[in-house]
DNA sequence: ATGAAAGCGCTAACAT
DNA sequence: ATGTTAGCGCTTTCAT
């Protein structure tokens, strides 16, 4: 990387000593100097095209400014606005997110956890959705500052920022309700994901209490390929067919359009569909899709913002902090015919 | 981050000097030690769940095994492939991007970049648009390693990996000729990107060869807004309404869609529309959407190869790669009537 | 207000 | 094959 003008050759310029440039070019330390000293030296330093070299800082500091963010997959389409939201907290702060991906695997988990620890990152934001013991666990033992995101913490005492999961499902149960559903599938998650359960519960309690007939087909992943072999198996089934699927996301809802169509069934007429998260696009799908819009955007900045916040200040007390979210009615559901 | 097992604690335990153990750790030293010595080493470290300060070990061989990587937007769906194709060739050697977004702002560019250069970045991808100056011209003198994707070069002595763009949109001409449209319009995507120009001029010389009539709009962004805006005005012109437009993406293809419902047209009864890159869900679009499909993955995972090969061996002379595009037709495209 | 000096944890050149 | 030594560039006590 070549550029090799380091805070000695500025001290030299400036004719003061190096401890002293470190002071004149920190902000939490510049007014132990003298002004014009201070000014002597950035002109120096600006002279020189001095550049800090925080590899060095960090040594010294132990800290790297930097947070490791762990994701499942970047590629789903949830996750680069959550990231931005990190990214959009940390940037002005000098803190650099790390994005890595363990495509569910936790023995990738696992490596990347431990390559992220290697390089000294500051705290970690998990947004890996499995309820079952994973890193954090450990991590929170190691005395490591983390939060999780959008994935409950169910058993792991980091704080936590989701979406009003339960609210959601709610929402969506009662409009269905209103347009004369009766007769409901709901097409789960993995349970090993947190939201996933917690989906399912809301769907089974809002059935309950509205009175209406729901059933629960679980996947195997938050596809479209599995949400369509989700689908064609309820279209298999011997039971009566519902008049309309709330899915466990809108991935999900996108297979069961697929397989609607492949069954020549139209949406909404036929089948209704609400799918859960409002991806980007999701009011561009054929038809366009009514789904529960999560706020990733600020799950993503709120997380940080407390993550900091413990990195700061470590007697922070764990958190849990559930955002609002709402039901975005658009041309998947219809009343019931 | 607490944990604090040095080199040193794990040399006690095995009773030899830190040398030895930091030899023994290493892959490329450990062949000069004592196989059994280097056993002990190992058996030591683990015991103390040593873990390598990688912040320590490169400021002494000034290499951070990181790679900067400044894209505009990670919402834009292209570029999440783009970042993980990267990643994917990065991770299993040891490298890990960091990524940031620059909202297409060319401060911010710098602040960034600066920011990264601190953070001793082993090198830069640029995924960045503008065809004007921008910083790679300044990194190119200061010696950075550093490689273009999904843009182009000109004028910057990089290497870059592209999409076949003018093949793409010849591709797209020839497809629509054959539906028998005559009148085309390309909306063009802003003139500072490279891609831009790279797709604009192809759709003048394609045009003049296979002698249809087409004239370009531009726009100010690549964007759905954008689309709708430009789609408006090709609307209300008084030439002649186009039977089919070629976006210069796919996102200002999707404001051509609300823009022709808007109008009550229908796609591609009454318009065709093709889009550029293919990017996530368009075949999920209302109507599925034609359009050139971008190896996104490909673009990100080889520009990381080069940009190692580079930083491997200086001596590497630049490339352009070239990599393959495909016409996908679906149903946004249909014969002239 | 500034200089002096030590040291963060590691690697690498040099000795033995 | 391993010990010795120095030092990467910075911050931060401790003096003055």
């Amino acid at each position: 990387m070549s550029r090799r003008v380091t805070i000695a050759d500025v001290a030299t310029l400036a004719g003061v000593h190096p401890g002293t440039v470190s002071r004149a070019l920190n902000l939490k330390t510049q007014d132990q100097v003298n002004i014009e000293t201070a000014g002597r030296v950035r002109a120096a330093a600006k002279q020189l095209g001095y550049t800090p070299n925080s590899i060095a800082r960090g040594l010294r500091t132990s800290s790297s400014m930097t947070i490791g963010v762990i994701i499942p997959d970047l590629t789903n389409p949830i996750f680069p606005p959550i990231v931005r939201g990190i990214d959009s907290y940390l940037a002005p702060r000098g803190y650099s997110p790390v994005v890595v991906n363990t495509d569910g695997s936790d023995a990738t988990e696992r490596l990347l956890f431990d390559s992220l620890v290697q390089r000294q990152v500051d705290g970690f934001i998990f947004a890996t959705g499995h309820a079952g013991p994973s890193i954090a666990g450990e991590a929170y033992k190691r005395g490591i500052h983390a939060v999780m995101v959008n994935r409950d913490s169910r058993g792991v005492p980091y704080p936590a920022v989701v979406g009003d999961d339960a609210q959601g499902i709610r929402e969506s149960l009662e409009h269905l309700a209103a347009l004369g559903h009766r007769r409901l599938v709901h097409l789960a998650g993995p349970s090993t994901f947190s939201t996933s359960q917690v989906r399912a519960e809301a769907f089974a309690a809002g059935c309950r209490e509205l009175g209406l007939d729901g059933a629960i087909v679980p996947t195997s992943a938050y596809s479209v390929d599995e949400g369509q072999r989700a689908m064609d198996e309820v279209l298999a089934s011997s039971a009566g067919r519902p008049t309309a699927i709330v899915a466990g996301n809108d991935l999900l809802a996108l297979g069961v359009y697929h397989s609607l169509r492949r069954h020549g069934l139209r949406c909404p007429d036929d089948v209704s569909v609400v799918g859960f998260n409002d991806m980007p696009f999701a009011g561009d799908f054929q038809p366009a899709m009514t789904t529960v819009r999560t706020p990733h955007f600020q799950l993503g900045s709120e997380s940080a913002r407390i993550l900091l916040d413990q990195i700061d200040d470590s007697g922070s007390t764990p958190v849990r902090l559930v955002l609002p979210v709402e039901l975005i009615v658009r041309a998947s559901t219809g009343p019931v015919r």
